[in-house]
DNA sequence: GTCCTATTATTGTCCTAGACAAACATGAAC
DNA sequence: GTTCATGTTTGTCTAGGACAATAATAGGAC
């Protein structure tokens, strides 16, 4: 008779709900419906906490919540087909993809020694560029989309971030340290936790010879500013993930915008970035290779600077 | 005049400050007084937030909100003396305590390379263990008071965490693979973003020979509990840091306690371990020695039970 | 049928204002 | 000086209302 109970809070962190919305839900929808403590907060059983999991999944993939909420929970466990994602999963050739299947199949095992060895040989056989590009990017654009499909836990696409993330981690900590410019500070915003991203063009522009700064996940847009003027950066490169609502992509980049110095420019890449319209000062990169074209006109026209 | 303001929303990841505290603040002491827009949502000027970020660290070092609020900002300025903090720095050896120093120092001029050399230096010549308990160990800590007396900003904070964190996981890497027992998830509940004291425990163990899965930080405790399940771990070990507010963990480890089957042993530790009760079924660990100890012992009764 | 536009429905986030428990400080009694 | 009771401070919860932005639908033009 293990009857486990959430409060709001709890709720709010388990599911990546707000509080404000999980009260608008059973105010409109009836659902969810918690039980009462003896002070009238709100305590929801651990089945309703699972059942908004669910629901919060669906409803990213594209679902209402009008729809879901008036659902059965079977029908819900039913309902599960892929409903939006417009990204195309290019095909690669039968030996990447092959190995980006095992790599898939490795960590659904949970066989987390096995799946890191795997990247490393990968990583020693194609070199860090080609490493990158060719195995990391697809490799983690699957997982998202299985991820989305429920073919994934949460549990199992962390512990894919965190192992792929020691493998670049330890690439990059491999290269010559670069001294010249630019310096470009690496980090996301508060609500983007994703970071993969940002250490695959890390990789890339470490390559090049740029000198990275990476801050790390989640900073401040106050910080952001005081670290990229200390550090005499030229580039601040933001991440957004296709997790991060894209209404919210050009106002975090306004405000970024304007407390920076002007002379410091802002790059901004990642899968959020796909439907994101252009805005002045901001360059957009869609993709690894639009961030590599950029740096290279960057130091192009650095160095023509430099010399008049 | 470029007058930057913040939305609530904002203002609550800038500062750490949740929208409720921020109105209540608001309502009983009359400041932060925000501004308005054309639909009456508060927008918060820059300096205010700057403000409101100065009196949140102040309050987490044990000034209280009431008195702080009433002061004028110059006054804040100059209040800085630090206030609790019992922890006490001992006092290493001169060798030690000069290459601590030298980190600092290189953190504080912005020089990520230099530093992140100097650890690896470190690294090799006093081995993993002992660069965990004498070097990451008393740096983390005294980068710690650092930022409490305002000496470090934010993002100096995450810089020499981003980095420690690169040096300690490439040294991970580099140990041959566990295989054998016990199998021991390393996370962290979903409010306690800070990693470096879960890394510094998962190199020991590793040295130990133990297989440790790293699941990275914030992880909802219902997938922590499936992840333990799933991975088949012995023990799942979360780390608390001394920013974690103390009230909230019984809580929180009573909530997993519950979730998690009853034969995989629950170990917590770090920094904010250090004024919570003793709870059913939860090894407390007050430091990196203590967590030796209790995998020594989890060793010595776990294959004396395989024999009988 | 397809495309574009105007209208309507849905949905999340903000608002005010009140209540209360837990944490903290203060002072009395020993 | 220490312990205990009392009073103050403080964060988080409650309720219900409002509204802008987004998404779906209907209506017309071609």
């Amino acid at each position: 008779m293990n009857k486990i109970s959430f409060t709001i809070a709890s709720v709010e962190k388990e599911t990546g709900l707000s509080k404000d919305t999980l009260r608008m839900w059973e105010r409109r929808y009836g659902f969810p419906a918690p039980e009462r403590d003896g002070v009238g907060d709100r305590l929801y059983p651990a089945d309703q906490v699972e059942r908004l999991r669910l629901i919060k999944r669906l409803i990213d993939q594209g679902h209402r919540p009008g729809r879901l909420m008036a659902m059965s929970p079977e029908a819900l466990q039913t309902l599960p087909t892929r409903h939006l994602q417009v990204a195309t999963t290019r095909d690669a050739t039968t030996d990447e993809a092959r190995e980006i299947g095992d790599c898939l199949a490795l960590i659904k095992d949970h066989d987390a020694a096995a799946f890191q060895q795997n990247l490393q040989q990968s990583l020693a056989r194609q070199g860090l560029g080609r490493f990158v590009t060719d195995t990391v990017a697809p490799l983690t654009r699957r997982v998202g989309e299985a991820w989305e499909d429920g073919r994934f836990a949460v549990f199992e696409e962390h512990l894919f971030t965190e192992l792929t993330k020691r493998v670049l981690r330890q690439a990059i900590a491999s290269l010559p340290p670069a001294t010249g410019r630019p310096r470009i500070l690496l980090t996301s915003v508060p609500d983007e936790p994703h970071v993969l991203g940002l250490l695959m063009v890390e990789a890339l522009f470490a390559l090049e010879g740029a000198q990275c700064i990476p801050l790390g996940p989640q900073v401040p847009l106050l910080d952001i500013a005081q670290a990229a003027t200390a550090h005499q950066a030229d580039i601040v490169a933001l991440s957004f993930s296709s997790a991060f609502p894209a209404r919210r992509v050009p106002p975090a980049l306004f405000q970024l915008r304007e407390l920076l110095p002007a002379d410091i420019a802002l790059w901004a890449g990642g899968e959020g970035m796909q439907h994101v319209a252009q805005q002045e000062g901001v360059n957009r990169l869609f993709s690894l290779k639009d961030g590599l074209d950029a740096l290279g006109l960057w130091t192009a026209t650095n160095s023509e600077a430099k010399k008049a």
